[in-house]
DNA sequence: ATAGCTTCTTAACAATTGTTAATGAAAAAG
DNA sequence: CTTTTTCATTAACAATTGTTAAGAAGCTAT
């Protein structure tokens, strides 16, 4: 308890008062790597924090594969339930990519502390604007850059990352083929 | 001030009261075709009825060149305030593409309205809950279809669209060059 | 009506990306 | 430690999309 406000307090720059509001609302859980532990189509009302570790969300398309539509990392939170639900059932699908350890609260008791306390109010609307910021962002890289400038974008905003996780779901984000993927890579690498 | 109440109630099913006290809201205007009326960062706190006529929203990409994220067509809310700025900036342009007839409101009302009022709250959630579903249908869509795919997706959305606009904003729209569009809608014609 | 502008179409060629399949490397399972 | 299994790379070829440029068709404004 004392730990994850003292986390919220360096990580998130909340104020020790409401960090320790924020973290009493906060249950901590562990979850293996693998686990898709928000599924389309299913209630869901919380909100999450990823305390270490990779997670995705993702959707099945038309043809019957997976999308990759977002990463989310060490320090930081996972879209908005207002963003991915619609009247309360998850529109998309969460999944650990490595082991995660998570934060998780309930999206009614953050509404309630918002009211009561400007200062997790404005946290909260700024995770939500700058999860709208991300996606407006994304929606202009795929609409005008090319793949390998897609790519070099990725890695600028998710350092590392490309080490860490299957390619298969690098191309997918990206809107290219894992083959597409493997050839940009050694395009770049060769410069 | 009855005509839009009216309007509201017939168009976007809001009870008579709620339609009299958001109508009370609300003022009317006429804009010019081609008219940039939210323009990448400058304040706005304001939301959008188009009553009549078509608008789109629009960025200029890292190349120098438009692209079109979307099209706001007659009885449709323009995306939420909250969707589209940051820190009360817009990031992104909005321009009508026909002369347009617009209700206006301020996003402060709107909300204070929405503290008092049941139904305009969820009315104003349900708007935002489209909007969201909106992008990640465009998303899934984008990373997923080919061009001509997501032509005939794009003409299920926007019927007769296609012959409203220049097919230039379509093209971006769809993330293809205007000659790919003619080309991909020639290749459907013969069909 | 006609001259000037913009928009749409078409063609030819270039560049990018997808598909299939084979190989090699790394990770997981036994 | 070996066997499987999964994942990444490469090559060859096909399909899609982009670019440039030219012409046709539709609008606008004198």
């Amino acid at each position: 308890m004392i730990d994850i406000a003292s986390y919220l307090n360096r990580k998130f720059s909340l104020s020790q008062d409401s960090s320790i509001k924020l973290a009493s609302l906060i249950s901590i859980s562990q979850i293996e790597k693998g686990n898709t532990f928000v599924t389309r189509g299913k209630v869901n009302s919380d909100e999450y924090l990823i305390l270490s570790g990779i997670c995705r969300s993702y959707l099945i398309n038309p043809h019957g594969d997976e999308v990759t539509l977002s990463f989310f990392t060490k320090d930081t939170a996972i879209s908005p339930n207002l963003t991915r639900t619609d009247s309360s059932n998850s529109i998309l699908n969460i999944q650990t990519l490595t082991e995660v350890k998570l934060a998780t609260f309930s999206t009614t008791d953050l509404m309630t502390s918002m009211a009561n306390n400007r200062e997790i109010e404005n946290w909260a609307n700024s995770v939500l604007q700058n999860e709208l910021l991300q996606k407006v962002r994304k929606e202009i890289n795929q609409n005008s850059l090319k793949a390998k400038e897609r790519l070099l974008s990725f890695r600028a905003q998710y350092p590392g990352l490309e080490n860490l996780i299957p390619h298969t779901y690098i191309a997918s984000y990206l809107g290219i083929s894992s083959v597409s993927l493997s050839r940009l890579r050694r395009e770049l690498a060769l410069t």
